[in-house]
DNA sequence: AATGTCCGCAACCGCCTGGAT
DNA sequence: GATCCAGGCGGTTGCGGACAT
């Protein structure tokens, strides 16, 4: 698990940290702390440079430090937070108390990003699939719904044997070809950008260069809605009173990967709005469960983005990140 | 049981930033 | 403004345990 001990050219020791040297180091930085990390090794009595002794304290010996594995909700924390900083992991562990940036970038590499990877090669997986049973569709002469005047949506009936993916996958899903009413208020402590283009899309004046360093301001401004209102509670959260008054689809998003407040969003647009929500539930789950629109229906796209493309006149298309997908889930849309 | 492969994580490396001079 | 340097940061390495063959 660790590197194996050796002296370099000049003398300093270099690898894996004894149970003597931790105890030096300790001693010395909670008596006198850290007042000079390259001076600190010759006073403490270490033959090591102050990098590694920073290093080692920081990552390892600091008081506080937890020494457990990284939970479900600090995994989501990481996920939301990489979503809106990248790999700025000094600032995302400086969210996570008792974590360490290297404990976090660790994590990352070794857990979320082999994830995502299995997700982008699932992907490939549907739209093999996918393209399966379109040509299914099409030798059985199955007739789109009247309704879609794009010629997306699709017949049910062919698709009962469809393959059950364990896996992750991403998908794209229709939504319904009517205005959906606009209702409820918005609780979301950050906006990313996202939470932008969604609400951009939806309210026609779409322009995703919103990003999650604009202010809630933005937002009021970007509507152009008198009635619409922000204010700021106690906690961190702000308030986003929408207008009441419904608004019809339009537009185009693209966003990597849904989170909790791009469900509550969605939530609260569908006006059987439910912030509990979060995003360790799957996106189609949601949107199935909770816009309860019987005539969407599901296809995928190649690109690991996701696009939320609404109709021209109304309606739309919803490509959410999904956890998993099988013939019940179908059903559900279909 | 022996060997090979994979994976997690501590530690290193080199670059960047910002304060001091 | 230029230079120096300590601290900080992100990318990468490599050891050793776990698991597979």
């Amino acid at each position: 698990m660790v590197r194996h001990c050796f002296v370099d050219k000049n003398g300093m020791k270099k690898g894996a940290w004894s149970k003597e040297e931790d105890d030096k180091l300790r001693a010395y930085v909670l008596r006198y702390g850290y007042w000079n990390w390259r001076l600190l090794p010759k006073y403490a009595g270490l033959a090591r440079c102050g990098k590694s002794c920073r290093l080692r304290w920081m990552n390892y010996l600091k008081p506080g430090l937890k020494r457990v594995v990284i939970s479900k909700e600090e995994e989501d924390l990481i996920m939301e937070l990489h979503n809106q900083m990248g790999n700025k992991w000094s600032a995302i562990a400086a969210k996570l108390p008792g974590r360490t940036d290297n404990e976090v970038k660790n994590y990352w590499h070794s857990h979320i990003k082999k994830r995502n990877t299995q997700k982008t090669a699932a992907t490939k997986v549907i739209v093999e699939q996918t393209s399966e049973i379109q040509t299914l569709k099409e030798s059985e002469d199955l007739m789109l719904s009247p309704n879609t005047a794009n010629g997306i949506a699709c017949d049910t009936t062919s698709l009962d044997s469809v393959t059950v993916l364990q896996d992750t996958i991403w998908s794209e899903t229709f939504l319904p070809f009517e205005p959906l009413e606009l209702f409820g208020q918005l609780n979301f402590g950050e906006l990313s950008s996202s939470d932008f283009s969604i609400l951009s899309a939806l309210n026609w004046v779409g322009d995703d260069s919103v990003n999650s360093s604009h202010s809630a301001e933005v937002l009021a401004n970007f509507w152009a809605e008198p009635s619409a209102s922000i204010t700021t509670s106690s906690s961190n959260e702000t308030n986003f009173s929408l207008p009441s008054g419904p608004l019809e689809l339009s537009g185009e998003l693209n966003f990597s990967e849904l989170s909790s407040p791009d469900f509550s969003i969605l939530s609260a647009l569908n006006s059987v709005g439910d912030d509990s929500v979060n995003s360790s539930y799957s996106g189609a789950e949601v949107l199935a469960n909770f816009w309860a629109e019987p005539s969407a229906s599901i296809s995928t796209s190649s690109s690991n983005e996701t696009n939320f493309l609404l109709p021209v006149e109304k309606g739309g298309l919803f490509s959410p990140y999904i956890s998993y997908y099988d013939d019940s889930m179908i059903s559900m849309f279909l």
